[in-house]
DNA sequence: AACAATTTAATTGTACACAATATAACTTGG
DNA sequence: CCAAGTTATATTGTGTACAATTAAATTGTT
């Protein structure tokens, strides 16, 4: 339970403001870094999202998987109104391919072409670059992470059907 | 200081994917806050910008003042792409009107209208409602809230925190 | 086998974000 | 005072996000 100051801790003033901060903080920061994302990734031609979503086409490649539209949309947190285009102007680019799955022919699996695996070895030095030109002490981000990783737990961990 | 550990910290593939939850965890996280002000919102008929938006206009407005659009910008780190349909969607709605100042052609300020005023008591309650459903430390809350801020002025450059 | 329920993507519509451009209004140097 | 430059907002175009709906394929039940 969490019982305590929930009502006590400011008058409706502060709160409404102190709101403001605490979330306005969160939408603020996420913003400012894809902001410094942008120009790395538009000279791989790719937006932040479609970053995102290499990365774990990255990953499961090594793996030798190539992920369907709902395993990366569990994987980002994102449905199929965003994964489709998304994906579609990937495949144009020929960073990727879609193809149905012949085992289940609703499944679309999302695989990497040649191009789209070679495009890795120029994004390896993107979280370098941007860390490096960064005043911030990298055990503070760590700590950053975590305490992310545990909201966003308490924010999904809610709700009975989510995950 | 930054100078230790930005190419020893990891290996590359660990550097991508540890960089995947970086950054991911800001995205995932701001995604997550904003669907859980969503229905909360929703019964304002306010999207999550908008919110944001009234949060400024609501304190202004107690200080007499009604701002600019480059001023709403500077606050919510938004250009005027964003914020002029955003205003005309608010205009519409009635909540707030959108004036040419006399003094300067160029300029507009965004007031409140008397329902927009009257809204500001029923988003108290917003702050409150959403935290108190939520497993959360709110010193902890506070402490994230903190080191965004940072985070935030870093990517910004040596910028006033405005506040 | 038949058919309702479920699952998976795709589609549609609304609303941000933001780059690039446009336009009108102010300011300033000559 | 006027041309040139600057500033403030608006517009256009692209790309997310996400709710709601659709459509097709699969599964479960009878």
């Amino acid at each position: 339970m969490i019982s305590k100051s929930c009502s006590e801790m400011a008058g409706v003033d502060e709160l409404l403001a102190l709101d403001n901060q605490i979330c306005f903080a969160l939408y603020a920061a996420n913003r400012a870094v894809t902001a410094r994302y942008r120009p790395l990734l538009s000279d791989l031609g790719l937006t932040y999202p479609q970053y995102l979503v290499m990365l774990v086409l990255w990953e499961q490649d090594r793996a030798g998987q190539s992920p369907t539209v709902s395993e990366l949309g569990r994987r980002l947190r994102l449905d199929s109104g965003t994964l489709t285009p998304l994906l579609k102007r990937l495949e144009e680019r020929m960073l990727i391919k879609r193809n149905r799955s012949s085992d289940d022919e609703r499944v679309v699996r999302a695989s990497l072409t040649g191009t789209g695996r070679q495009l890795r070895s120029r994004a390896v030095n993107i979280p370098e670059q941007l860390l490096c030109g960064l005043d911030v002490d990298p055990d503070r981000l760590m700590a950053l992470r975590g305490e992310l990783r545990r909201l966003l737990e308490a924010l999904e961990g809610v709700e009975p059907s989510g995950q």
